[in-house]
DNA sequence: TTACAATGCTCAAACGTTTGAGCAAGGTGC
DNA sequence: GCACCTTGCTCAAACGTTTGAGCATTGTAA
């Protein structure tokens, strides 16, 4: 039975299949990487090569090959965000979702995990010509990551985030539209007192971004939200849940930045007794869900990750290409999941009136 | 206005900085790179160095170095599982724990996915020098991928699978255990009439080996399953429920192969209208679960993805630096989670009484 | 016969680093 | 004055490919 220590040491070289086919480097070269035919290889020798290279197990090496050629094909994938500590489904499924859309695009993508690397650390493994590009997630525009990419030369594509300097090509879904579905469906359901759940500080902007476009959409129907409802989600909402339903005039719907929150606010109603959707609904961003029947699926914005990883994909490959055309900015279409979070308002029960 | 086509065209190379410091380039390599202080290189000059590299903002090529050093201090992490046409969650979970569990380790990930290419071009790629080691999930002895990498001298382990010669390191939860609990639960809850559903065509063998251990806990105990209560899951799995509920004395119990077959099973149930656990008892492996409140949780073996992975890396680092030891095989324990959906078995409303 | 093209291969430089060996300049010991 | 060490840098080879240029050999045209 053959041992682990059987194994050979060494890789095989494209030295040793010509002499095992009695023929230069560069014709092995030529045979087994070169555009077909266009240098000339007579059939035997060509036969003897393959031959050679298949019995010696023969894999070329990708580093120097990359080093001549200038291509890699592989992509690089990074979060701005710093988190992932924990299991972070919305990320997992854009990761997974990017490793496709770039298999299909002939590239192998690298996702860069960083946690406690620096910003110049990141910069360097990135620029470090490993990859052909790279998509970059939610990048703010004064990432300090981002400054050092706009002296690279390395080509870049910014998912879901903010270039202070139109310097870079862009692909996100349409928070604008996104976020005017959501006024939408809560003022056709009749809701007026809504509150928001926002984000924790790195993720601040983008969530500031969106209740600016809520409350605008809100605005244009006379709604407006009271500064206190709106609510820095902490590690645990419930507190604040708590204190907001036991407001006199509670909200009867509830915002919330994404559905990891959503579904986290759907959990503290659970264990507080508080009935969605009839004492409160719940609206979400992102489509996230789990593929089985759970108590309630979050009303939701829906971003079909798979068409925004293929978007990226091709936009980044173009630019690598060499693509020199006006700055490209895509906009993925989106659409509202009503899930079962969100019902119609109901009156409030025997409150003091309002005054007219 | 900074526009993408005023960005450096050429990356920055050690010549440059070499140039701009007025040194010369293995001056430049031994401040940047070298061990610090084993050649000696005066404070004014590394100053010099350093602030040239900075000013060109200037990232080493990591192929150039790589292929110099002879690391590249990247894992490359592939399934010998063909699918994930679909989400799957469980890859996408370990995978996500590979990558971290690689980073604490100081390597990053590179996550192959493969769906037309053949074992040939894998192998190739994996060989390729891109990777110092090789995590590979889930592939049989007999894969055709596994007997081009035993002629290879890549550092590789084995993560669930089978390595039909004994030659490479391994990690895998603990299946004999997994199944004894499953045997031993579904036996203290009283069930005696247990189905199985097992998997297909490109899992069968783990699946096969599973129900084995499952039917040998459950002998122990006096009880068989009919050859005809073990059925091989296809896209749907509701007919094969349907018949198996109206056979006279139905099973109370049924163990999935994998949590996604449980929970596709209770989906089923449910539009069904067979009550879970009361019904019917369902208890599957791997631990995935929502952390979210779901209707259900499924009775499930719970494997540890953390661990498991960083398992796997230390094992393949050790191989990598040199380890020259016994062969390992590493048994991750596992745990048996309650559920929800595993309940105790109700007696047979009015049905005729088995022979004593 | 000479000129020139086609065929089929090899030579050698290059990609951007790392690193052992080497070398000048200055210091120390006797 | 000589041997020898230390300091601080540079030289040049090497890693494993790719590829433009080159070079025999044979074939074809005039």
């Amino acid at each position: 039975m053959p041992k682990i220590a059987d194994r050979q040491t060494e890789r095989t070289t494209l030295h040793e299949v010509a002499t095992l086919a009695g023929v230069s480097a560069s014709t092995v070269s030529l045979v087994l990487a070169g555009k077909a035919g266009h240098r000339r290889i007579s059939e035997d020798t060509r036969a003897r090569v393959k031959r050679a290279a298949e019995d010696l197990n023969y894999a070329p090496n990708l580093l120097t090959r990359s080093l001549r050629r200038g291509r890699t094909h592989i992509l690089s994938f990074f979060s701005a965000f710093r988190h992932r500590e924990e299991a972070d489904l919305y990320m997992d499924s854009l990761s997974s979702a990017i490793e496709m859309a770039g298999g299909e695009a002939g590239y192998d993508v690298l996702v860069h995990c960083n946690f406690s690397r620096s910003p110049k650390e990141i910069y360097q493994f990135l620029n470090g010509g490993l990859s052909d590009g790279l998509i970059l997630f939610a990048p703010q525009g004064d990432d300090p990551l981002l400054a050092l990419l706009r002296k690279s030369s390395l080509p870049l594509v910014i998912m879901n985030g903010r270039d202070g300097e139109q310097m870079f090509p862009s692909v996100a879904d349409d928070v604008t539209v996104g976020m005017q579905l959501v006024a939408d469906q809560l003022i056709q359901n009749g809701h007026r007192r809504i509150a928001i759940l926002s984000a924790i500080a790195f993720e601040a902007r983008d969530a500031d971004r969106r209740i600016h476009l809520l409350r605008k959409g809100l605005a244009a129907h006379g709604i407006t939200v009271p500064d206190h409802w709106v609510i820095p989600s902490r590690e645990d909402a419930r507190p604040a849940l708590q204190q907001l339903m036991a407001e006199p005039e509670p909200p009867t719907a509830i915002y919330c930045w994404h559905d990891r929150l959503a579904y986290g606010v759907l959990a503290c109603c659970e264990s507080l007794g508080i009935d969605v959707p009839t004492d409160l609904s719940i609206v979400g961003y992102d489509g996230l869900h789990w593929p089985f029947p759970t108590r309630h699926i979050a009303a939701s914005v829906s971003v079909n990750h798979s068409t925004l990883a293929r978007m990226s994909v091709r936009l980044l490959d173009e630019y690598i290409n060499g693509y020199e055309g006006p700055l490209r900015e895509e906009v993925l279409p989106v659409t509202f999941t009503p899930g079962t979070s969100l019902g119609p308002a109901l009156p409030l029960q025997r409150s003091k009136n309002e005054s007219p």
